[in-house]
DNA sequence: TTTCCCCTCCCCAGAAATAGCGAGGCGGTA
DNA sequence: TACCGCCTCGCTATTTCTGGGGAGGGGAAA
């Protein structure tokens, strides 16, 4: 693994980065190696070995929405293993049918890793084979994939500074109180009343924290302060 | 280092992990090793080799908010060493004036480890000694801290289990629609809109989504809905 | 000291969301 | 077949939220 995870170290700019995925996926004889990037404005970023079709296919699908991997590794802490995730759901059967036809292997293991303000990227290796020998190899090798993940988006940040920091402003005390509030489904009565303020002070809170987090109403200031990490419900 | 973290993926319990810190701390022969998790609504839970007088005066000094190693890792994305932090303010100064008269080590490096809904958790090493040493030392080992924070706070997850799975109801494509648009700052008017269906239709949804949700207002249903991850925004 | 941010309170009019009632068609499952 | 969930559309009335404006006190930093 060792001189994998140097040459990873030493990558300068996104092709190196590619080139660099395919390595992987060479040096450990699997499918496909693949870094995904998602940020709370629902952009995206890829980069690995799947093919050109597969990516615009998922693009165009918005396969985000559905796919398994990215549901499921959003609601996990840890590494997982693409079997232990839920496919039952009709949609995500259709997009696994089609993974597959694409090319993706029938098994797969994903790292989520998250930055502050709710930035989230995966690093996934896929193969097919069946599941006695899947379940070796990752066990073999999980401590490297779980380096080499983080190792690749502490890369994939350095080449992309627009997407990395984004200093969300911070709110105050009072304002994440009022979202925290709102986001458990208190009205903006109910809220003013637990803070024991006027219901207008409470407005202006609730103003302040959209004008910060660039919100076009409650609904959306709530999610944002979510999505960032300022609050948690 | 394997034996270290063979050791640490066997632990059984929280007296066990508590057992490994000062088993990691003896091996690399440094002063601290700490574990620390928090999430907004202010909970803690700490765990590792700091004296018990330090512990208790941060909890009740509330450090939490002036703890420029927490402030600094909550917005980066990488382990980082004390030194690159901000310790400028000048209650950040008072802080380490009284951490290091606690037995804090004047150097450290800490590895900030993300969960879903904003969860946050810090691997943290203190020691001390010049700057050279712990350059080198940091270098010699940062794979292995890496490794050894995300299984310390593996551990440390399963042995909460207040962090349960809790599988909720599934939405309707057209649910999960409008809850993304809603969450995007849409209003009814443009969700509508923009999934060309009459709003009251798009009312229906909005409805039926909150039942599921059990919740009491488009706010909070969209909260729920992102933390559950149903939605990805 | 001045400036800036935070906290608190007030008024008003218009826009938006909620609550309740109703309808029909489509597709899968029991 | 009958049921159930999903998608689509309609009406009215009430409550709640939003976007302007204004005011004052406190604390921290420059």
């Amino acid at each position: 693994m060792e001189p994998i995870l140097e040459d990873l170290e030493q990558a300068e700019g996104l092709a190196a980065l590619q080139a660099a995925s395919e390595e992987i996926r060479d040096h450990y004889r699997i499918d496909h190696v693949v870094y995904h990037w998602v940020d709370s404005a629902g952009d995206q970023y890829g980069c690995g070995t799947y093919s050109d079709a597969w990516r615009d296919r998922y693009l165009e699908q918005n396969y985000l929405r559905v796919d398994p991997v990215i549901l499921g590794c959003f609601q996990r802490f840890h590494p997982v293993d693409w079997k232990r995730l839920d496919w039952s759901s009709k949609p995500a059967r259709t997009f696994q049918a089609e993974a597959i036809k694409h090319g993706v292997g029938n098994q797969g293991f994903s790292v989520p890793i998250r930055g502050p303000n709710g930035q989230f990227a995966l690093f996934t290796v896929s193969h097919s084979c069946d599941d006695k020998t899947w379940a070796e190899w990752t066990d073999a090798h999980r401590r490297d994939l779980i380096l080499i993940a983080h190792t690749f988006n502490e890369k994939a940040l350095d080449f992309e500074p627009d997407r990395a920091p984004e200093q969300s402003q911070a709110l105050s005390p009072r304002e994440v109180d009022a979202m925290t509030f709102l986001a458990m489904g208190y009205s903006r009565a109910q809220v003013a009343d637990t803070l024991s303020i006027s219901e207008h002070t409470l407005r202006v809170y609730i103003e302040s924290a959209r004008f910060k987090l660039g919100a076009m109403n409650t609904t959306h200031a709530v999610a944002r302060a979510m999505s960032r990490g300022l609050i948690v419900v």
